[in-house]
DNA sequence: CACGCGATTTGCT
DNA sequence: GCAAATCGCGTGT
């Protein structure tokens, strides 16, 4: 019989059990990709964001879907690094997290945008309304529908067929962050720039993405 | 059990 | 530049 060669996942696993502020940047350029029956597609992330949980008392989350502690909806959060997190919002949009964090913490990143860069035509089937290539991804339900996210996904390991996650060689370089998008409240706040995205790509969501600084600014 | 709102996108003004 | 579309979840009665 021949055994079909599979990847040693768990040093990945183990990266990504880290906490999601620092990862986030680390992550963009990473290539996730979903094959469905339809074909293949590959999204380049370009825009992360970080969320907490409730373990972590000095950082309040309120932005957080686990700020109240695990729910049905929430519990991938709290579960194993590399899964997904997929939830619905606005009655008709879907958005998609890579959760991160040793298990028992809810820590994960949203994916806000990303390039398409393989299974473009599949995206733009998908995606109809989007003319520009560079607009596939460019926002959190716009890369899920691109990839074919649902919530019939969430939970699934995105380290594991029909998913896979590939890093980038080297650490991103030019990198912004900025506030969290769409977070009313403290957790929105400048002192929660845990928004991150490849300074000056094309495919970062655009509506917040006019007034980009060096991450460099939000250190003291 | 009823109510209010959101980690958004799109199309029209 | 702004409002509509639409429903699961959390909160409060």
């Amino acid at each position: 019989m021949s055994r079909s060669p599979s990847p040693d996942r768990e040093p990945l696993r183990e990266f990504l059990s880290g906490d999601a502020r620092e990862l986030g940047p680390l992550l963009l350029g990473a290539v996730l990709s979903h094959d469905s029956r339809e074909g293949r597609v590959s999204v380049r992330l370009t825009e992360v964001e970080a969320y907490l949980g409730p373990e972590d008392s000095l950082h309040p989350d309120p932005g957080s879907h686990t700020y109240r502690g695990p729910t049905p909806r929430n519990a991938p959060m709290f579960g194993p690094a590399g899964h997904l997190y997929v939830y619905f919002t606005y009655g008709m949009h879907h958005c998609t997290n890579i959760v991160c964090g040793p298990e028992g913490v809810a820590s994960a990143l949203l994916l806000r945008a990303g390039e398409i860069v393989e299974g473009a035509e599949l995206a733009r089937h998908r995606r109809p309304t989007s003319k520009n290539p560079a607009d596939l991804a460019s926002g959190p339900a716009r890369l899920a529908k691109a990839l074919g996210l649902t919530t019939a996904y969430s939970g699934r390991d995105a380290l594991v067929p029909p998913f896979g996650l590939t890093l980038p060689d080297r650490p991103a370089t030019q990198v912004s962050s900025g506030p969290r998008v769409g977070v009313s409240g403290a957790g929105g706040s400048e002192d929660y720039a845990w928004r991150f995205w490849l300074s000056g790509d094309p495919t970062v969501s655009r509506y917040k993405a006019a007034k980009p600084r060096p991450a460099r600014q939000h250190l003291r």
